[in-house]
DNA sequence: ATGGCCATGTAACGTGTTACATGATTTC
DNA sequence: GAAATCATGTAACACGTTACATGGCCAT
């Protein structure tokens, strides 16, 4: 049940409508909690229908933007939410499965591993990127823990393949 | 698609029962890849209905163990799968919105992020303790490579929350 | 023989994924 | 005014989660 509460935090920091939700998810927001459009829309309905957000324009016919803001009802349920505990989810890397697959089978996974190394170096310019033109302090510094963190573990990432390959 | 290729290649390891099963992916194979008793049962009358694995065991009634293997069919299939093309699934950290919405809302977040720094520690000591007591060497170098990723994925985690603790 | 545990299931639901559809806006 | 693009949606399905149910086994 999360998407419904990054949908809120994003929709707090700033409204707007579900196709820039879903531009601000490819961007930044999704990094930790990715959404296609899809999604999107039918948690905004979902909001809409229980009263946690309200579209703000009037004209509301099938093509075109609909503006939404948090109401009250929705920022007390976004509290509620961020001041539970919760577990933190089980990790799923299907590429683990394949290392040990290719274990017991004898098969060849190098090339594949290089793959990913080449994606995950990709992906850690992108959020180093970020993180330079980014401006920092100022009450963002939670915002930027974030992009630390995805920093981290791309470097991580990096470092177990690289490892691998090196001793295959 | 990854749960019905970790279980043929926990069978491949070694051949059980559901149950078993079970409880190997509670034990490490589900660090990576976490799976339900009900998920394998389901998967399990799949793999058997589509023909790559069988039962072995004669008596199947309901209350009792079935043991099963993997078939031609189903080596091949995992080796087919093994072989392919799969970019990694992205990240899903619901922590990571809690930090983004206490940031917009202004309300506290220490408290659990340091609860989920405790986890992590438990969790990279299970890691730790299984890599000392595992027989490493003789074909199974990729099996430790998984377990090095959870350990240092782990350490990564903790250090991330000491610093992002020590910075609030 | 019964109470507790173990193994195998069933059912209902929520979320994520993929493919496709339709109305509005812009561009040439 | 036709084509491309953008924004909003619908539909069907796969997967994961949770709660519950049933049959066999074992210890007392």
């Amino acid at each position: 049940m999360s998407l419904p509460h990054a949908i809120l935090t994003a929709l707090l920091e700033q409204p707007g409508s579900g196709a820039e939700l879903a531009r601000r998810f490819d961007k930044s927001f999704g990094f930790f909690w990715p959404a296609t459009h899809q999604q999107i829309y039918r948690e905004l309905g979902r909001l809409e229908k229980d009263g946690l957000i309200r579209s703000t324009g009037r004209d509301s016919s099938r093509g075109r933007a609909k503006d939404y803001e948090v109401l009250g009802e929705g920022r007390r349920e976004l509290q509620r939410w961020t001041a539970e505990q919760q577990d933190p989810r089980p990790v799923r890397e299907a590429l683990m499965i394949r290392l040990r697959a290719a274990s017991v089978l004898g098969d060849p996974i190098a090339d594949e591993l290089e793959r990913h190394l080449r994606l995950h170096r990709e992906q850690l310019a992108t959020y180093r990127a970020l993180d330079e033109r980014g401006n920092w302090g100022g009450g963002n510094e939670l915002q930027r823990s974030v992009l630390t963190a995805g920093i981290m573990f791309e470097e991580t990432w990096i470092a177990w393949a690289e490892q691998t390959l090196d001793a295959l």
